[in-house]
DNA sequence: ACCAGCGGGACATCCCGTTTGT
DNA sequence: ACAAACGGGATGTCCCGCTGGT
């Protein structure tokens, strides 16, 4: 056995994130596995020894990304409690989270990935109902309409970093983070009296 | 001169007609100026004639979308009351507007802008304060914290029917339809005492 | 018809002079169609709308050499007598030639072209008889052996320069230049008595 | 030391024995290690333990070759009279040794060579010294200009021998070959007053 | 001495945006 | 308004040289 076995797993660890950066700043036809494989020091040549085609890399990227999203990266501490979820909520929805590189990509890619293939589209299924779970397994104290209070809201928050990344406008985009994240905090609390 | 100056005008809204449709429904890089000018009943060669480039299009196509979103074409009437409100939202998150063909191009189309130029950012983000405007107009009662309602229920509004299309389980999507739907109208009523 | 008819000759016409000088200064493998066309001012999109495939380009490239080797292009006054055949000579035998680089492909190539298709094969061979036939019409007085002589003389004009091409000493490439051509022209004329 | 050190001398002449052979038919670039180690009855692996890389294999199969054509190997007698010489002249400029497979890599590569390395060129050149004094050693009368003589009859060896192999008609390069054959005498002998 | 496999790079294909003249 | 075609560029395949551990 050559090389050793980590070996692999480095360069391929290498390659996603620089496909998660790339994928996400700048949606999938946009990048080039080029641009990928040069982003991580390689050449093309040896992509196809570690995925399958674009599309594959594109699955990996997505997960890969979530897990380095302020969601995940948030959560280490994993206290159920209304820390966190402040905690969560302050730094996603904000500016920051708009015009940083390693970024959500269920907000940074969710356009691209409805005109994908299902496979993507699966993955993508998947990352988001584990942000559904995570916010729930958070939550404490809505006992009424939880699962619609929860849909809501992470369906706001990404809109909000989506639509924030769109506009031309810093101060517009400052005010649409602003308002979500008032008005997110609000309905968990107003759901529960 | 052969044809009526309209004609021209006519040719160019086939066009429209048909970039607005296939761009949202694949996305600007998925969709080629072939496809749009055979859609339309044209060849290839005449594009030029209407529009400076594909950007341009996309740029004008996203206005043209917008006109015929369900936010618009629920609007005639223009009464503002709850009404029309309730109306609007009842058919914006709903499952047919993420399946229906003619769609609001803020949503379809998100991602899509926030990699492309200037120009077209801009025309989006007038769309999207064009969107606000109009339920700020139709909406009575919120007395406290409107701004950052209207903001936030838009980008649940948007961020749902994006997500929706992303995701590959018709049952999520329409759960996450009906949450938006409920959420929303709540937010709309709670928050006026 | 788009485009003046002469604009794609001329395209076609720099990338050959752009493979002729490449190929015959790196060889075949050592060339490829990427720098070629880069060479040419062109990217490797525009390529097969020139030639069919790389071989093609070689046969297509050997032809265009050797119209612009010393062979040919001593040729315009076309004087049938011993004083343009003296000139080629001279101009042929020498260092410049050797370390041209708009050069012979009959001596740069002989090598490379040997183990190529029957396609390429046969363009050399059609060259190679062009090759002596010009020599064979330039030279009178040659009453006995013409033939021999000049096939003889043709592989040593061929083989002195392809030598002299690999040899690592430019002392001998000179000595070895002089010595063909020396030979080369009391061959000629001793063959004459 | 299970095996005697003489046993790594005799595979490492079996993978010269086929690399010779493979790269004058074949080419540098078109002949592979897996293909050379596969012929020798070994597998690339070991390859490394023999030689350093591509380029030094390529410099010991030239002299490898080199001390098997038909140069060297009608040489045994060397018996330094006209017969010799006769003898090799006879045997080098035939139909025979252009489609032999153990050949002169003066004539066979000497493209190749050209556009390699310094370490090649040099051995290439030495070998090419080689064959002139070898030449020259059993040259006797040609007392004036003995060695531009002898250098422009190697150089129509080299270069009869490897357009012979060039051409695509059979029949020509037996035409060549005898006039190489026939001039190539008359060289030796008129040079001789 | 072997062997798996990593990483490089070229090729050919496909498809698209754009330009040019009609 | 059209049609042809030019030129750009990305994809995936193939194959090869070399290296790192056994």
């Amino acid at each position: 056995m050559p090389y050793p076995k980590e070996h692999k797993a480095k360069t391929r660890d290498r390659i996603l994130a620089s496909a998660a950066r790339l994928f996400t700043s700048k949606g999938f036809d946009n990048t080039s596995i080029d641009e990928v494989m040069a982003d991580a020091g390689l050449t093309r040549g040896g992509f196809y020894a570690h995925f399958s085609d674009k599309g594959d890399l594109y699955s990996e990227a997505i997960v890969y990304a979530a897990s380095n999203s302020p969601m995940a990266t948030g959560m280490p501490a994993g206290k159920k409690d209304g820390t966190w979820l402040d905690k969560v909520l302050t730094g996603y929805l904000s500016t920051e989270h708009v015009n940083a590189e390693n970024s959500c990509p269920l907000a940074f890619l969710v356009t691209d990935v409805a005109v994908r293939n299902p496979k993507i589209r699966k993955t993508y299924t998947k990352t988001y109902r584990m942000m559904n779970k995570v916010i729930a397994d958070h939550t404490k104290g809505l006992s009424t309409r939880k699962e619609e209070t929860i849909m809501a809201l992470t369906a706001m928050m990404i809109g909000g970093v989506a639509v924030g990344r769109a506009l031309d406008d810093p101060d517009t985009t400052d005010k649409l983070m602003n308002s979500c994240r008032v008005i997110a905090k609000e309905l968990l609390k107003l759901s529960a009296p």
